[in-house]
DNA sequence: TCAAAAGTGTTCGCGATACACCCATGA
DNA sequence: TCATGGGTGTATCGCGAACACTTTTGA
């Protein structure tokens, strides 16, 4: 490493920026909020902000994710770097390397605009154009890291409430994964992966107004899948 | 996003650590440099140095790359972003925010102590110990990262030569995962997944002096493997 | 009694593992 | 001709996909 005074180079600003998901109703929505001023004034954009200097990354995303999202309790929620954004002029104004993280949400509280946001809203993602800075790109590359985690991490019980039904933890892979997938082995194949859901006794609910009612289950102590949770092949290439 | 004033905050300053990885003689390597100046005087810690403000992490990655392996051509090589490190107090003199890379090289050229560093080498993994800053556990996350990445990307190549034989890909996962692996098993899975190497025509080279020459095969185009080169289950976990 | 959703059982076929075997080369 | 490493063939076992079937609820 070089010189070390702290002053020797244009400052570098650091921010964080989120990207928050949710399932509403069998659709994949983003958290998104309208910016106030330039540039990029009334676009939509990626919640964040910058990273105090008593802080890290982390605490800061966190702290940002409560704001934008007017949870009291961001403390059990899923937050995971995704990567850093450093190329010069990705922000006109100066020199800003954003690093980037996905949140993944259970239920979908209405956003407040909390913070310096002007509003925070859920859009569906699938709807998701034209975001200021390069956030179209961080989105986008938040969601296929969603999508890939799916298949060897537990991460899908993060998108579930604290008690969930078998059906409701398929739908959140159907949901992403845009397949649908057989009842009786997806059901097989979480129960067979050590740690991934333990079952909560005795608790059942009803899910669709009908039908049996589902047994409950909450989120097991595993972070990783063992056997993976293969994505079906898309068409052409044989599993 | 808050205040605009650029120096409204005490400067961060940005750099890049690599984690850089070899094999040699069958044993992985890291390269690591010899601090010349505090902190940390006289230690050992991973390369690496400041973002330059007209270049990104990545850019800068690359540049500190070549200045300590003293490779001319550097542009082939890969080169990752593993994550990034932002806690307060990792480095005692200012407030640094460091993005650290992982790179694999093919071959292990005798490092120079180019750029700033006092010295370059390659030290075995399993001797490295008390590393400068965090970046023991830098280096620990890098290591388990590529560990995993073999499994479902086409990685394991980036540790060859450009044209490397079927013994010597298998080597690889061996070394990296502490494994052994069943040769006409691993050589079908490996010809099985499209794109992940593609044959020399006519070529072959004798590997051990003794033996039947081996074809030769290039890296494919491929980036993620299909289906995944799963590690053999560590003892106990079914597979 | 029907529809809808949860949950169980069972068959079938592919693929991975394990291992035997053949080939080519240097000493 | 033996040791060494490359390469091919094949039996077997297990797992996963597919789908029939039962159970429990509300209407």
């Amino acid at each position: 490493m070089g010189g070390y005074d702290k002053y020797a180079y244009e400052p570098f600003a650091v921010t964080v920026d989120l990207a928050v998901f949710t399932l509403r109703t069998g659709v994949l929505h983003a958290l998104l909020v309208e910016r106030g001023e330039e540039p990029y004034a009334g676009r939509w954009a990626l919640p964040g902000g910058f990273v105090q200097p008593d802080e890290s990354a982390e605490t800061a995303a966190r702290r940002e994710l409560a704001e934008e999202t007017g949870l009291t309790d961001v403390s059990g929620l899923h937050l995971e770097q995704l990567r850093t954004y450093s190329e010069p002029g990705r922000d006109p104004r100066m020199r800003v390397v954003s690093v980037a993280f996905t949140a993944l949400l259970p239920d979908a509280p209405e956003a407040r605009g909390g913070g310096d946001a002007a509003q925070a809203r859920w859009i569906p993602y699938g709807s998701v154009r034209g975001l200021a800075f390069d956030h179209d790109r961080i989105l986008a590359d938040a969601r296929e890291r969603v999508g890939a985690k799916l298949e060897y991490s537990c991460l899908a019980t993060a998108f579930c409430p604290p008690e969930f039904t078998l059906g409701e933890l398929q739908q959140v892979y159907e949901t992403v994964w845009g397949t649908t997938l057989d009842r009786p082995n997806f059901r097989r194949k979480v129960l067979a992966s050590a740690g991934f859901v333990e079952p909560v006794p005795g608790a059942a609910r009803l899910t669709g107004g009908r039908g049996k009612p589902a047994a409950l289950y909450r989120a097991g102590t595993a972070t990783t899948l063992h056997p993976p949770l293969l994505r079906p092949a898309p068409e052409g290439r044989p599993a």
